[in-house]
DNA sequence: TAAAAAATAGATAGACTTATCTATTTTTTA
DNA sequence: TAAAAAATAGATAAGTCTATCTATTTTTTA
């Protein structure tokens, strides 16, 4: 196994606690320390806590998808690989004991404050509906569907009103239900 | 029209402040400079900011219900009553420029940090889904319905969802696509 | 109108914040 | 192995944060 670059194990320090405990409240001394790193590496691979901040947010993006990949790669049928979306979300919120999803966390605490966050953030969640509508413009080329559009943007704000509402709740019913409601949607 | 107190203005000024750059990045300074009160009057009300966070909630839980009865007290249908509370949501969003959610918001913010906060927003999601059952509860009455409880919980995380939706793209088009999708399910 | 209560200005404590700097040691590259 | 690059400890600047305190003025109550 190769060794944690010092790099890495800042992103990966800092992303953790940006996440669990909140961009604002996460302070620099707090990361190096974590990370067992001193001040002058940190500034040394990141300019200031918002080019870490940037960093994150890359890293959480590649994730996302690598992670979804990663759980689906197998799954060929659409309708199966829509299914595994909302079981992918719902692991995600288990393993990070309902943390929720890293780009409404930052929208909500920094919003307008920081376009390029709130770029970021909007771009991702396209991606995310994009993925959604690929997989029922793929199911209805099977069976015939009345309104694909409308379906793709109803899975999709059924998963992301499960994602917040499971974050507040620290339950994961939620995404049980959205799996019962889409098997309804594409039957 | 009476004289707005002291103690008003700063639960005000302070909610404001809260909602539109965060909890975190409003410190106590902005808020007496803004409310132009002296800083003792401040903890003559308050024992603390965080006690002024829970003063927040509770005025903003207050607000919501108030203006969701001030918005549909002529309407008595229960279908046309889940349709205006879709249209509330909407308004909401349009008039704060796409802030977003109160409870959503702040615990993305601090999460688990405070557990107190965490359970006013959670009892606070729970009083807008039962709204929703009650409704659909209703409908039911006068047109059978297969699964009452599932539709319910469907329309309560379509809203949840076209909200942080439209608080990350700043549109409010999901709205109108869950409009249109609930009319589909209570038709 | 006199006493009590509330609001005021403003100083201050003490902890914490991001970021920079120097000087030294360790690691990597050629 | 020697030179270059990277990482280190630790001090420090300059600012912010919440909260407390005193002393004075204004407002409310009886």
């Amino acid at each position: 196994m190769k060794k944690e670059k010092v790099r890495e194990r800042i992103i990966r320090v800092a992303s953790d606690l940006f996440y669990k405990q909140g961009y604002n409240s996460t302070g620099i001394n707090q990361i190096i320390a974590e990370a067992d790193i001193a001040i002058g590496s940190l500034y040394n691979h990141f300019s200031s806590k918002n080019d870490l901040l940037h960093a994150y947010l890359v890293k959480e993006e590649l994730d996302w998808f690598k992670g979804f990949e990663n759980s689906t790669s197998t799954i060929s049928d659409p309708r199966e690989k829509l299914l595994a979306l909302i079981d992918y979300r719902k692991k995600l919120q288990q393993t990070s004991k309902f943390a929720g999803c890293h780009f409404i966390k930052i929208i909500s605490e920094i919003g307008e404050g920081n376009s390029s966050v709130s770029g970021f953030a909007q771009q991702h969640k396209e991606k995310q509906k994009e993925l959604i509508r690929t997989l029922v413009n793929e199911y209805t080329a099977q069976a015939l569907m009345t309104d694909p559009e409308l379906t793709a943007e109803n899975i999709f704000l059924l998963i992301e009103g499960a994602v917040v509402t499971s974050t507040i709740s620290r339950q994961n019913d939620s995404f049980d239900h959205v799996k019962k409601i889409v098997q309804g949607l594409i039957p």
